[in-house]
DNA sequence: ATGATGTTTGCATATTTGTGCAAGTATTAG
DNA sequence: CTAATACTTGCACAAATATGCAAACATCAT
């Protein structure tokens, strides 16, 4: 049984950060652009993803990027942003090992 | 590549519930009842891991309820709530492994 | 029935959070 | 230097959320 003890803290500010849908959504833009293998997008072009403000969108992103969801490059006056895949799915798995090796029932 | 594709709205909701503090020690409890053996806690004693009111743990349960992290079942005057952890884990497993398999950089 | 125990709900309130707009910074093009 | 583009930040405000207390509800024991 491989299996990492699921840090609670860095959860809870992740989960914090994907529990709002407009993040969520911006997220979900940030997959469907990994899909189509362009891997990042500048705030703009993320903006299109949801009905706000792209001052909102930037704030968003930031936040984001706290919670380690996502990371960010700079190239001139554009920032791109990208989902910081490893560390995120590998918190996630933690946690599912975790739960389901601990808390079966019966 | 086994990997169903993630279920965004349920994830949503999930990680709002999981995004409050107290809710996720609330959900730590409940995961360390599991570890000891217990598997499942009514709603007095949850309410000794956070210092909050009974009241409000109790709100913060049926959320997580509703969240669909909780199930629960009642027995006499005693509501015992435990992890839903089969659906849970299989969540988290489904966004880990798009994210792992769809967001590679390069 | 009465009282005790466990839980939920109504209400008022303080805090947090999401948002738009305007103004700011940073970088590039002319 | 000036203008344009990309993004961020300050501020004000509305909406959502967490909380405590008191009262209600449910179940059980006597």
């Amino acid at each position: 049984m491989k299996c990492c003890k699921p840090n609670l803290n860095i959860l809870n500010k992740m989960f914090k950060a994907l529990g709002d849908s407009n993040r969520m959504a911006i997220f979900e833009h940030l997959c469907n652009c990994c899909r189509s293998g362009r891997y990042q997008c500048n705030v703009k072009e993320v903006s299109t993803c949801c009905d706000v403000d792209l001052s909102v969108v930037s704030r968003h992103l930031s936040q984001l990027k706290k919670a380690q969801i996502l990371k960010s490059s700079k190239n001139g006056k554009e920032v791109f942003y990208s989902i910081n895949a490893k560390e995120l799915a590998q918190e996630l798995r933690n946690l599912a090992d975790y739960i389901e090796n601990f808390c079966k029932e019966n």
